[in-house]
Order: C-alpha cells, then structure tokens, then sequence
DNA sequence: GTCTATATGGGGATAGAC
DNA sequence: GTCTATCCCCATATAGAC
C-alpha cells in the first residue's frame, strides 16, 4: 500500500475516533490498530499526536469547505442554503446525540487544554459563519449578516449540546422548526432582531 | 485538619480542575499539589478518580440547587428570575471564554468516554431545565413551561460553545441582549413559538 | 491522617532489523 | 514501508512507616 494512502486512512481514523472518544483518550495505540498498523510503523507516518490533530484539523477544513459548495450549487436560494445547513441537525441527529457537535467539543476539549491547535479547530466555525453570512448578505441582510450567521450558529450549538445531555430527538425536531420559523421571519423583515 | 475538611478541599480543588482542563486531563497529582497534599495521603479520601467525579458532580447539583434557590428568594418576578439565569452568560463571561460552559463541556467529555456518571452529569442540566420550567408556568405558560424552558437553556449554551471558540465578548452581550427580548416577548404572548 | 516508597500499566516516542 | 523490541515518563493505585 502506498504511504499516502496509509496516511489518509490515518486520517481518517483518528478523525472518528478524536469525535466519538476525544483527542485525548485517543491513543496511537487506538488509531494504529483501527488502521491496521503496528505502532512501530505508525510513527513512519506522524511523528507526534499534535501532527495528527493539525491533519485533522486541515482534512475537516477541507472537507467543510467542500460540504457548503456542495450546499451552494444545489440550493436555488439563499433561505434554502441555510435550510441545508440547519438539517444537518437532522441528519446527524444519531451521532450529535451520542457524541456531540464535531466541531465545538475538539474547541473546547483544546481549549481546556490550551493547545496550540485550538484556535485552528475554531477556524472550522469560521467556514461556517462566513458562508452563512454569505446567504444573509444575499437575502438582502447586508447590514447584519454576520450577527444573523453567528445567530443561527450559535442555535445549533445549542441544540447539539443539550440533545447530547437529553438525548431528545424530539427537542431536536422542535427547535429545527423553530429555527425555520425564525429564518422565515428574517426574509420578510429587514430590521435588527437585536436591540 | 479534620478529613472531612480537607475532603471538601479535594472536591472543590477537583471541580475547578476538572471544568477549567477537563477530567481526563486532570491528575492526581494535579489535584494533591493544589491541595497541599502528597499523592499518597490523596487515596486515603477517595480511593478512585471516579469517586471524586461523583463528588464534584454531587457538589455542583447541591451548589446549583443553593443559587435556583438564592434567585427564587432575590427575584420578586418569574421573569426576573429567568434574568437572572440569562445574566450568568455575562456574570461568568470571563470563564466561559475560556473554558465553555462547566456542564456542557462536563457531559460532553463523560458521554465521549461514555463514563457510567454522564447521565448525572446531565442531572445538572435537568435542574436548570425543571426550574426555568417552573418560572414559565408561574408566567401562565403551563402548556408549554419545558419547551420553553429548554428553548432558553439551548440558547446559554449555544452562546457558551461560540463564546468559547470565537472569544468575543460583543458577540455575548448581543445575545443576551436578544434573549431579554425574546423573554419579554413570552411574558406578553400565550401562543407557542413553536410550530 | 499524613508521609515515602513502590508496584503496575499505558502513553508517546525511538532504534534498528527486515 | 513495515515490523519487533525497547525506552522513558506519567498515570492510577497500593503498602507500610510514622
């Protein structure tokens, strides 16, 4: 097998397992036996966790950042843009309550750890902020778009976080509605929500 | 010392430890120097980490029930006393910067590593849940006093995880500020905001 | 009730054979 | 590129002196 190949599979494990069981808890021991891999070699391919972690980081960077051009080309409108994105509370409803938003819980698990990475993890809530505040802009919502973005966002770390503590998934179907009411709202208003 | 001093002592050296690096981060060790405590002595007050997790947890529900009720006895309104659980975001600004909010990030370390203590962890969310719940039906919104209750929940944790990750204060007091209007818009309406 | 000394295991990380 | 063997450190946890 390759070495790049190996290192995408790499990758990708520890991508999993830094979600399901935390970067952290996550020994190489855990990755190089999902991978396949005996220890000795695994260090062929990383030197140190934190390479690892900066892999991650960069592969869910990249991963994100196709994920909302993908949303983009396939959404007609701004509102159904965001629609994608308030879904995605939907369709990872399983994992969200099992394990928690991917991107807040590395934040804060770094952030508790003050790792040099942190900031890099929270670079991944920036992709989001930004494409939303995108789709507001286009809604006509120049003014305030990013304070919507980080609304809407902020929304669905909140609903992450407690369907990760109740695991209620009709809490989660609720305030998805409530999220769609509040995004139709926003297109037929153009003043501030907040004061 | 008497032991159930210096007991006390490890539990509240421990829950400050455990909030501001997360539990698996933090050592024995960690906690007996903060102490002034050898590691040795440490194990004749608590034999596992386990043991001092269900005593930190078992002392932030008794701490948390002694503030609901400190608010109740100081508010003279229901809507008051959902301020005053709004205003924490503000009051902890600092800390929650930092370190996110001390039960999200709790029970999502504990449901990562799928520790038998995470459901009481969440118990810490249930009082919070329960008592803003009561505040919403004193208001007249018996019908819908959870939901509404877990609504405003959501938000002080939405506004916790991206606080933590973007840093920004401004973006704190917006949303404070938003969740005071949306409160005021509770006290003077009886239909459900949910669709 | 507090200490020092120590057992035991797992973690990250390296060396060197194949 | 992959393996085995190994080092070192730190963590939990215990034993036993004081």
């Amino acid at each position: 097998m390759g070495a790049s190949e190996t290192r995408r599979q790499i990758v990708d494990v520890a991508d999993q397992l830094f979600y399901e069981h935390g970067f952290e808890a996550t020994s190489f021991a855990d990755i190089a036996q999902d991978v396949g891999l005996s220890r000795g070699n695994f260090y062929y391919h990383f030197k140190t966790k934190d390479e690892i972690l900066g892999a991650v980081i960069a592969q869910r960077m990249s991963n994100t950042r196709a994920m909302l051009e993908v949303w983009k080309q396939e959404a007609a409108s701004p509102a159904e843009r965001i629609l994608s994105f308030i879904h995605i509370l939907i369709a990872n409803r399983t994992k969200i309550m099992a394990y928690g938003c991917p991107v807040s819980t590395l934040c804060n698990e770094l952030a508790k750890l003050d790792h040099a990475a942190k900031d890099d993890a929270a670079g991944l809530f920036s992709l989001f902020r930004d494409w939303l505040a995108q789709q507001f802009a286009a809604l006509g919502r120049e003014a305030d778009a990013e304070a919507l973005a980080l609304h809407i966002l902020m929304r669905s770390q909140g609903v992450a976080a407690l369907a990760t503590a109740f695991c209620d998934e009709n809490f989660i179907r609720r305030e998805v509605s409530d999220m769609e009411a509040w995004l139709h709202a926003q297109c037929s208003s153009s003043s501030l929500p907040h004061s």
